[in-house]
DNA sequence: CACTACCGAGAGCGCCGCTCTTGCCAGTCC
DNA sequence: GGACTGGCAAGAGCGGCGCTCTCGGTAGTG
């Protein structure tokens, strides 16, 4: 069948291609399984049906393999944080926004703890976190600033103390460029960067207390600790009642 | 020389001990330099001059080499903080004496990147925190929570937004037990001891994503953006300025 | 149809955690 | 002071790891 409608020279690529899906489908089960430090190429080779060397005809090593996976979960966390913030009906309800927007970050996270390691854990030793990941780890980001731009133009923001903005403008400016490359909040005062990258940290720290289990004994209700977190964040951010 | 006056028993017990302390600090050194998930028992095996197999007369494994290094860490960590923090002359300044512990916290990390990871990093897979890593872990909160609680009986704290304090106070039943068992702040109001606890996850988060790279490109100088954090929860707290 | 590029398998290197056995010597007890 | 025994270091060995190299077969290619 000299097929010369197919795309000639894909014959190999395409089935170098579906391999290469099932190795990454194959570690993914391992990640969630088990979590990235124990994800062993050997054992994916395995569950793929091939003796562990052949595996490395489609991914160069370990690490190469860990960034693949590291690329992947981002790209879902932050689909699913657009999701849930963008399934408020109510976009004037900045609130409400915020809130769906924490909460889909905690879902996602308790929902794959082997991920969430793999994301926001400890960074494997000697590796170095490559340009490719920067992008799709902002994804998330992006909608909680988004968020907060919303209700800084409409004006529901009441003004934050405006105390000592000089060096807080140097310093968060990395910040400032960074959404200005994108198109977001040129003009913020500083101090509303501040809080939301605080808020962000506090987010995340709070998601990672409990993954980790640092609060055990400590807040009874995890879920419901967390939205208080998050509407605290949220009047700390001037977007609360 | 039958010397009975040096304790009968302890010739063995005592060599024992030395050697042990030896092989700690072997470990230590080992897991300054590489982090936790690279500290192999047959490294330091050979950093101590023993066979692999020998090490395992005083170890039992290698997660309980982990769990006596991280005790060893916190109490370490906690020291560092309550020393900064009783470094404070003016008592009654609870904003410096935040400020002092708080950047313990970091200065600590930072100079110790290894042992935070240990400390704070993804738990080993398989791993968990026997008990008595608790109690020094404690350690250091509890110095934040004494500078809160100082504050709150010095009379300068304003009352903080008393909305939906009935089920505040059953989610934060746990941490109130806690400090109460310790003779601490057991009047606080729930709402205090919330933002307390959200203070310590955002310093802590702080300080990790700078460890874990998560700030790159994004704040110019971490130091600088670490006391503004720290100062900007210490006004959340009711402590700032 | 000849061929070559690619691929899977296997063996092998050095590392790891951990276990078991062996022989020695020092601490102990009479 | 001498016999003994218990703790100890060392070695070999098991299975697993990441990764490399070589080899033979086959499937896609010109």
């Amino acid at each position: 069948m000299r097929d010369v409608t197919s795309t000639p020279r894909t014959a190999r690529a395409l089935a170098r291609e579906t391999i290469t899906q099932e190795i990454l489908a194959a570690a993914r089960a391992r990640l969630a399984a088990d979590g990235p430090a124990a994800l062993s190429l050997r054992a994916v080779a395995r569950d793929v049906g091939m003796v562990s060397s052949a595996v490395y005809r489609y991914v160069e090593n370990r690490d190469a393999l860990l960034t693949a996976l590291i690329v992947e979960c981002y790209d879902e966390l932050g689909a699913a944080v657009e999701d849930a913030e963008a399934a408020v009906a109510e976009r004037s309800d900045v609130t409400t926004r915020w809130l769906a927007a924490c909460r889909a970050v905690r879902t996602w996270s308790v929902a794959h703890p082997g991920e969430f390691r793999l994301l926001y854990g400890t960074p494997v030793p000697g590796y170095a976190a490559p340009p490719d990941t920067i992008d799709p780890a902002t994804r998330l980001v992006l909608v909680l600033v988004r968020v907060v731009a919303d209700a800084h133009d409409g004006g529901t923001v009441p003004p934050l103390s405006p105390t000592a903005q000089a060096d807080l403008t140097d310093l968060v400016a990395g910040a400032r460029d960074f959404l200005a490359a994108r198109g977001l909040i040129t003009d913020a005062p500083p101090e509303l960067v501040v809080r939301t990258l605080m808020a962000w940290t506090t987010v995340l720290g709070t998601v990672s207390f409990e993954m980790f289990g640092h609060l055990v004994n400590t807040v009874s209700d995890p879920e419901a600790w967390f939205d208080v977190v998050a509407l605290r964040l949220a009047a700390d951010l001037g977007i609360g009642l």
